[in-house]
DNA sequence: GTCGAACTACGATGAATCTCGTACTATGGA
DNA sequence: TCCATAGTACGAGATTCATCGTAGTTCGAC
């Protein structure tokens, strides 16, 4: 192909809402998914959290973190390296990951 | 009756769980509620918030609330005044009340 | 007692969504 | 080139859920 924008969907930090995030953290395998990438710290393999999902699910999930402003994703090879979005989320709602976050499950 | 526990029912402070509250906040009906409720902080008739839905969507809408341990709702001759559980809420999920309802909707 | 107001209970309906399996694409190594 | 790996796309099934209407309950006023 010629434009292949082959970059995946982000919204930007204003366009974040908080019932999004919301959402995409009140599911317990979304939760335990951005708790590990937050305690992993830098970038790490999705696939490499280990989930009692299938892969297709956990793709949805993904999906569904990324579209909320949650994680970031970028492509590296046959992978995807997810991150946090903890630069953006704080801006916009101080304090609101940190209280998610450390709370015990 | 006899022994009527005409109280409603509420979670305990430690039976509060992050993906209840995180789902009850989530839908902007309810987030509506609370930030209702949370500005004018006396104990307000749940009747008197205004919304865009009909009386028996309301209900469903604060006994999610009130089961997720987000407010609590007491029974004052017809009505039912209702009140955030900010300590509750604070004492477990530090910080967390507050960087949702500051958040500009 | 009778009436209205506030709220709840229950069932129905349509939409969202969590899950999966299968098929497909893309990347990199042998 | 061939193939394994990592991930996505799509459709289906089951569940959850937001919404409503109607009926029923409870309380206070008259």
């Amino acid at each position: 192909m010629d434009t292949m924008s082959d970059e995946l969907v982000h919204p930007e930090r204003d366009e974040i809402r908080i019932e999004a995030v919301l959402h995409a953290l009140a599911d317990p395998v979304r939760l335990h998914l951005v708790r590990e990438m937050d305690r992993i710290g830098v970038g790490v393999a999705c696939g490499a959290i280990e989930l009692p999902v299938t892969k297709s699910t956990r793709t949805h999930h993904l999906r569904t973190l990324r579209e909320a402003g949650v994680i970031r994703m970028r492509k590296e090879g046959t992978s995807r390296i997810g991150t946090v979005r903890r630069d953006d989320l704080d801006a916009r709602y101080p304090g609101l990951l940190s209280a998610i976050l450390s709370a015990e499950s």
